[in-house]
RNA sequence: GAGGCAUUGGUGUAAUGGCAGCACGAUAGUCUGUGGCACUGUCGGUAGGGGUUCGAAUCCCCUAUGCCUCCCCA
């Protein structure tokens, strides 16, 4: 067999794609209700640098994470500068605040924002290595309202792009602060260690390291155990217990439904009080509408988070600033386009091409290159095939995308100054000064 | 990071150790002055590398990528 000689295509890097003009009409369909929505509640755009001192995000995630080591982009800069592709939004945007100087603005100061992040993880369905996010953050303010006018946002914006009411929940929890949680993770730790024996291997490791995440674990044995385990709403202090009422009380007055999840934690320190997240959950109305303290049901409904977020008041003393109460949420936009694709959400269509200029001959081309900038000029979207030369094959162009109306310039045309104007539906066609041309059109799409 | 399943033209698929085929697509023509249809031609593939074999898309190994279950999830 003949040697074959095939040198492997290079590709894009794992767990990162190209977004054709299909997937990029999800994406402005979703940024712009986000845009829109998050410019109404009074928050302002903002845009940070895709690459931050990687001491930015390691600070927050403790030394110990090693989380920092595997999953962060980081490089050395020629000068010894030590940067990290930024991993995630919240860090850089309090970071901004400060070297803004928004101290001195109206608070508190509400931001909103889109782009890219990358985190190096095995890449899975939802899951990529460069991904997209949208995000809005309140700083300067700890009033409840803030809290539910975030998860309202985050709401409302997937409402808006088009799923039910039916299939997204609220889940909501309260972790305390840097006052009642260190004793409740104490006494769940303490708790734990007594059914030390009867847990499984991976939450053996997470009592050292997160005893929080034990309560997130699906293991048989450790669901069981968790129902005796107590629980973080028993040990807020009056103030954290206050402010959650208070954020539950205004959701209830949006009439937002969530559902009250215990377990659900965060990893991290710097989140205190709030936390929540949004779920897609496939058949809601299955579950007899208790919107109850019951903790998450039990059945297989899939669920898949596409919005979460929480309260993050200390991360602005832990980056070395001035205390800064905040909160804030964040959309995952690949994984909402999946989910909006598999639910059947149309996305945004773009600019429809109704008229489709045809030339016929050497002068026709040269006129045609000029007279769709001439469309343009009066608003017209039009599309061409200039490169090619065949009438028919422009013709079959035109009729594939739908043109409601081809122009068909031939070399008599071009001469006279006239331009034929084809009825691409009712397959009729008559002959129009080029100078009447755009008024014609207008008037012919009109009709339509 | 662990384990599992996958990968055949641009897309979707067929071929279970014996001729890589079909459909869609793209492209050209029939047909430089009138489209969707039709017909004809063309383009284009076994993810990459190695091994077993007379013979490999098919069996084995390595690598890459995708997906699934975990770990983790700022």
């Amino acid at each position: 067999m003949a040697k074959k000689s095939k040198r492997e295509m290079i590709h894009s890097p794992k767990g990162m794609h190209d977004m054709l003009h299909e997937d990029i009409g999800y994406l402005e369909r979703i940024l712009e209700n986000a845009h829109d929505i998050a410019e109404f509640y009074g928050f302002t755009p903002i845009k940070t640098p895709h690459l931050e001192a990687a001491e930015l995000f390691l600070r927050p995630l403790g030394e110990t994470s090693d989380v920092v080591e595997k999953e962060m982009y980081t490089l050395r800069t020629k000068g010894g500068d030590f940067l990290a592709l930024r991993p995630e939004g919240t860090a850089p945007i309090v970071r901004a605040y400060f070297e803004n100087g928004m101290g001195s603005f109206p608070q508190p100061v509400k931001l909103y924002y889109e782009g890219s992040f990358f985190r190096h993880e095995k890449p899975q369905r939802g899951r990529f290595r460069e991904f997209r996010q949208f995000g809005a953050e309140v700083l300067g303010g700890d009033d409840a309202v803030l809290d539910a006018l975030i998860i309202k946002i985050a709401y409302l914006i997937l409402r808006e792009i088009g799923f039910s009411a039916k299939n997204l929940l609220v889940r909501i929890n309260s972790i305390g602060d840097k006052e009642c949680r260190p004793i409740y993770k104490k006494e769940l730790t303490n708790y734990y260690r007594k059914k030390f024996n009867y847990l499984c291997k991976d939450c053996k490791r997470r009592l050292k390291d997160n005893p929080m995440r034990i309560l997130d674990c699906k293991e048989p044995e450790c669901v069981e155990i968790k129902a005796q385990a107590p629980q973080m709403i028993e040990h807020l202090c009056e103030t954290c217990k206050a402010h959650f009422k208070s954020v539950l009380e205004f959701l209830d007055e949006g009439q937002i439904p969530y559902l009250l999840d215990n377990y659900l934690v965060r990893g991290f320190d710097y989140y205190g009080r709030t936390v929540f997240e949004i779920f897609l959950e496939d058949d809601l109305q299955k579950n007899d509408g208790g919107a109850e303290s019951t903790g998450p049901d039990e059945n297989k409904t899939p669920k898949i988070a596409l919005a979460g977020g929480g309260r993050y008041d200390e991360l602005a003393v832990i980056l070395g600033a001035k205390n800064l109460p905040a909160v804030g949420m964040s959309m995952g936009l690949e994984r909402i386009i999946h989910e909006m694709k598999r639910l059947q959400i149309t996305p945004r269509t773009r600019t429809e091409i109704k008229v489709f200029l045809i030339h016929i001959g050497p002068a026709a081309k040269k006129r045609s290159f000029t007279l769709m900038e001439e469309l343009r000029a009066a608003g017209i979207s039009a599309g061409e095939s200039i490169s090619r030369d065949n009438l028919k094959t422009q013709l079959n162009v035109a009729a594939k995308i739908g043109a409601k109306l081809a122009l068909i310039l031939g070399q008599k045309e071009a001469m006279d100054g006239t331009i034929l104007v084809r009825d691409m539906v009712e397959s009729a066609q008559e002959t129009v000064l080029q100078s009447k041309l755009i008024e014609k059109i207008k008037a012919k799409l009109k009709k339509k």
